[in-house]
RNA sequence: CGGGCCGUAGCGCAGUUUGGUAGCGCGCCUGCUUUGGGAGCAGGAGGUCGCGGGUUCAAAUCCCGCCGGCCCGACCA
């Protein structure tokens, strides 16, 4: 008897089971709202750490902005208020009394962000100014699924303001593919496909909006980053203006761009299999288990051994010495997990002066001479790596259809991502989509590249389910 | 907002038709034996049956009202 519903089964199943059994995360008393367990939170902390060193390299600086903003911020950017509206939370009451102007609890920070950049830049000499910050947020959602869509979520949202629109546009495709595409792709090991949205796929207020888009193993895209060119409409609204060198005042350019907790979500429908979560070696919390397999003097030397020199060599890992738990019912706890490698040490293996490794992925078992464990396995944390990516890529590859006409594509994103030249869908094909629950997950230039543009001649769309 | 389904132990459920001592599986606790892929035996703890009212000698069960949740649709992204 498997312990989890097989993906192929029930695929929605088959996600809650894990979230419940890897004790990820769970439901909060709120609708929408989620518990993180220490075991999903120590994922998200390397995930975190990971894109806040790219952040820092892209140059922007941490801040903290506050969670509570005055409701008449959000009616001065006439779109933003509009399609933000519906999912806003806000705070009448407090302090025992209505209170004279409603607070929204924020659900990204353009407007607080804005007002404030207007009151530290004067002179060119204050641009760009590039700011980030982790936080939570809150969308009212009527569909909510851990991770996935959630009405209160952790991320980072950076905010920049640039002095030319070219500087502006730069730094959006900076952070795309140095913060967004890179981390996704080498961190996570979760291939993605970016590009520029629709008009009708556009964030709120937005005068171009990217994307990083994940094919999960059940077919359907999931958006695992966004990055988001403002124009001037936010400097307009909120007044950001610069003395330039020129001599003249000028709007400046702003942007954004977030990556979430729904990345949680992206991870484990990208890696896990039937018996479980399986998570890539570089954002595993604990990357290894010294598995013992009984309670003896032997047993724990070498264990502790060879998990000292683990420590040494800065991997994450943890002892399993629970002996009043079967090895059986460990083994398959430390998979349903998705630890990456197990070492397990056992006399019988130690008789010979080996411990035998497995690979959480493969599920292969290969015996290690006793000496040589920490450096093989050192090695082999890598190779996970890389295979996790190098498999990822051809499911996805497999599911990916090149189409020529847009019954094709309809047929075609019944199961995966249909590609097709974006002339031939259009606006109102997008909207006919949009009744099967097909969306145009973004514009990509032929060549896979990502336009500056979506009005851009010759762009192919990728159409897909998504979450 | 419309239609359908469901609220019984931590979780999953049976029991409701036909009113009569609150059950099962998993999990949890104690002890012993086990430990190279979900161990076995023995003992044990745990429930205002969603809430309120009504009928009845007697209500998880029948009747009325309310609350909460899930699915489909609508709406929204």
């Amino acid at each position: 008897m498997s312990v989890l519903t097989p993906q192929d089964k029930d695929f929605p199943r088959w996600y809650q089971e894990v979230l419940s059994k890897a004790e990820l995360a769970e439901n909060g008393p709120v609708r929408g709202t989620m518990v993180i367990r220490p075991y999903g939170f120590s994922i998200w902390e390397q995930i975190q750490s990971r894109i806040d060193k790219r952040i820092k390299a892209a140059g922007a600086k941490s801040v903290y902005f506050p969670m509570l903003i005055p409701e008449s911020y959000f009616r001065r950017e006439a779109e933003h208020v509009d399609k933000f509206s519906p999912e806003l939370a806000v705070v009448t009451y407090a302090g025992g009394k209505k209170l004279e102007e409603p607070l929204v609890i924020r659900p990204t920070s353009e407007t607080i962000i804005g007002e404030h950049m207007r009151r530290w830049i004067q002179s060119y000499r204050d641009l760009p100014l590039m700011l980030n910050q982790w936080a939570n947020v809150v969308r009212w959602e009527l569909r909510p699924r851990v991770f996935l869509r959630n009405t209160e979520f952790l991320w980072q949202e950076g905010h920049t303001a640039h002095a030319t629109q070219a500087d502006a546009a730069d730094y959006t495709a900076t952070i795309l593919e140095t913060v967004q595409r890179d981390s996704l792709t080498n961190e996570l090991a979760i291939p993605v496909i970016c590009g520029i949205k629709t008009a009708k796929e556009r964030f709120a207020g937005a005068m171009n909006s990217f994307s990083c888009e994940g094919m999960m193993r059940d077919g359907k895209a999931l958006q695992l980053a966004t990055s988001h060119e403002f124009g001037q409409n936010f400097a307009k609204a909120f007044d950001i203006n610069f003395l330039d060198t020129d001599g003249k005042q000028k709007y400046v350019w702003t942007t954004s761009w977030g990556m979430s907790t729904r990345m949680m979500g992206g991870l484990i429908m990208v890696h896990g299999d039937d018996n479980g979560l399986v998570v890539p070696p570089v954002v595993a919390g604990t990357q290894v288990v010294v598995i013992l397999v009984s309670d003896d003097t032997g047993v724990k030397d070498v264990a502790n051994r060879i998990k000292d020199q683990l420590v040494e060599n800065d991997i994450r890992v943890e002892l399993d010495d629970r002996f009043d738990i079967s090895f059986g019912r460990r083994s398959v706890d430390l998979e349903i997990k998705g630890i990456p490698i197990r070492v397990e040490v056992g006399l019988r293996d130690l008789a010979e002066g080996l411990v035998t490794l497995v690979r959480r992925d493969t599920r292969e078992k290969r015996q290690l001479t006793i000496e040589a464990a920490a450096l093989d396995v050192l090695s082999e944390l890598t190779q996970v790596q890389t295979d996790l990516l190098r498999n990822a890529v051809a499911r996805r590859d497999e599911l990916i259809v090149d189409c020529t006409s847009l019954r094709e594509a309809r047929e075609a994103a019944r199961s995966g991502w249909a590609r097709i030249a974006w002339a031939l869908v259009g606006t109102g094909g997008e909207d006919s989509l949009a009744e099967d629950g097909l969306t145009v997950r973004c514009l990509q230039n032929m060549d896979g590249s990502v336009p500056a543009d979506s009005q851009d001649k010759d762009l192919v769309a990728v159409i897909a389910r998504a979450y």
